[in-house]
Formats: structure tokens, C-alpha cells, sequence
DNA sequence: GCGACAG
DNA sequence: ATCTTGTCGC
């Protein structure tokens, strides 16, 4: 079992103030490049659930070929942190490291129900997880921390720009047919295109992407 | 100063 | 995120 390494590791039981900053300091890092598809195997779904003041946190591995969960596991743990918009990734992260070093093999790709540069900062939850891991890692939300964007036309696959200050920061997608859309950005190593490519092409029977829906079960009941 | 605000 | 049954519509 490879042990993780992480880079640019630093301290997450910090005052929001130095939180900012960690976020600030580590944005910069994030690199946008082409998903070689060809190279994609597995995806990894991720998501936290909260009960009371415990956190339990789950990972999917999902073969994008097969179609199918090859492997799956979870941590759980006191609640390390207050839910701050914006700060999710200091609520989230110590939760889901521990429980990615139980899976047996590393995911190709990491798929979190979050953002990622459609953030504040530019750094949210999908950017910090995969500057740690320097994995390609993107980020799939339900609903809009910042940005705005066109209305959506009613087929499946639809999409519009999501724009926050003049800038692009993700992509309002339609996953299914008269279902509110999806907001994929990018987290770390991944395009935006490539981004929304396989979050439209994962989603099999729901409005979220397998890997991150199976994980939201997995987080929400404790089991598959 | 007043709203908005991933999960 | 979480508390929760039925119900309307494709």
C-alpha cells in the first residue's frame, strides 16, 4: 500500500484568519493541463457527512470502464472545524486524507462534491485536495458559492460559463433534462473542458456523477 | 452598512 | 450539512 505523500503540507487546526492565508499562499500553485483520458482508469468520488460534532468521510473508487466500484472506504472523526463559506477545505481535508490511506490503490482522478477555482480565492475544496495530493482533482458542486451565469438550454449536456469578477471559474452544467444543473470547475491538473467532459460523461442515472453520488450515500448511510 | 454564502 | 412523508410530474 503506497503511502501518501503530500506537498505542501501545512498546519489545519488554524484561526480562519491564517486559514485565508494558507488559501492565498497555495493558490497560486494550482495548474490547469489536458486530462489524458486514455490514462483514466479509476476516479475517485469523495464526500462528508456530519453527525452531531463527528465527521465521516467517504471515498468511491470508480472504474470508468467497467462502470463499476472496485473499491470503497471511510474514516470517521471529530468535527475538526466550523462549516465556513469558503473554508470548506479546513472542515473536509482532515477527514478525507485519512480515508483515502485506506484504499489499497490511488485513484487516477479525484471528483469532489465542492468547488474548485469557482471559489473567492480560486482555491477551493478540489484545488487544495489536489495541490496536496499534486493528483488531477476537480470539483463538482450543487449549488454556487460565487459566480453567476446565462440560462440553460433544456437538453441534457447544456452548459454555460461561470463567471465570477470578469473571470471564468466553472461551467453551469446540465447533467439531466429539467434537472437543475451541476457547477464543475477545476481543481488541479485538469482543463475545464476535460472537467465538464467527465463529470457530463459519468453521470449514468443522476444529476451527480457516479463516483460522487455513490460517495454521498456511502458518507449519508455508512454503506453502499 | 446590507445581503450572499460549497457543505 | 441535517431534520423527514408524501406527493406531483416526466
Amino acid at each position: 500500500m503506497p503511502e501518501i505523500s503530500l506537498h505542501h503540507a501545512h498546519p489545519w487546526d488554524v484561526p480562519p484568519k491564517e486559514a485565508v492565508e494558507i488559501q492565498r499562499q497555495l493558490a497560486p500553485l494550482v495548474r490547469e493541463a489536458p486530462l489524458d483520458f486514455e490514462a483514466v482508469r479509476t476516479v475517485a468520488g469523495l464526500d462528508v457527512s456530519v453527525r452531531d460534532d463527528r465527521v465521516r468521510a467517504a471515498v468511491v473508487v470508480y472504474d470508468v470502464r467497467a462502470r463499476e466500484v472496485v473499491e470503497h472506504a471511510i474514516w470517521e472523526g471529530p468535527t475538526p472545524f466550523p462549516y465556513v463559506p469558503g473554508l470548506l477545505s479546513f472542515r473536509e481535508v482532515p477527514a478525507i486524507l485519512p480515508a483515502l490511506e485506506r484504499l489499497r490503490q490511488r485513484p487516477d482522478v479525484y471528483m469532489l462534491d465542492a468547488q474548485g477555482r469557482a471559489h473567492p480565492r480560486r482555491f477551493g475544496l478540489a484545488c487544495h485536495l489536489g495541490v496536496l495530493l499534486d493528483a488531477p482533482a476537480l470539483g463538482v458542486a450543487k449549488s454556487i458559492l460565487v459566480g453567476r451565469h446565462a440560462p440553460l438550454a433544456e437538453p441534457k449536456g447544456s452548459a454555460q460559463p461561470l463567471v465570477h469578477k470578469d473571470e471564468t471559474v466553472g461551467l453551469a452544467l446540465r447533467t439531466r433534462e429539467r434537472v437543475k444543473p451541476v457547477y464543475v470547475s477545476v481543481g488541479h491538473r485538469i482543463t475545464l473542458r476535460d472537467a465538464g467532459r467527465l463529470a457530463l460523461g459519468l453521470a449514468e442515472k443522476y444529476k451527480l456523477p457516479q463516483p460522487t453520488h455513490l460517495a454521498h450515500r456511502l458518507s449519508y448511510r455508512g454503506s453502499l
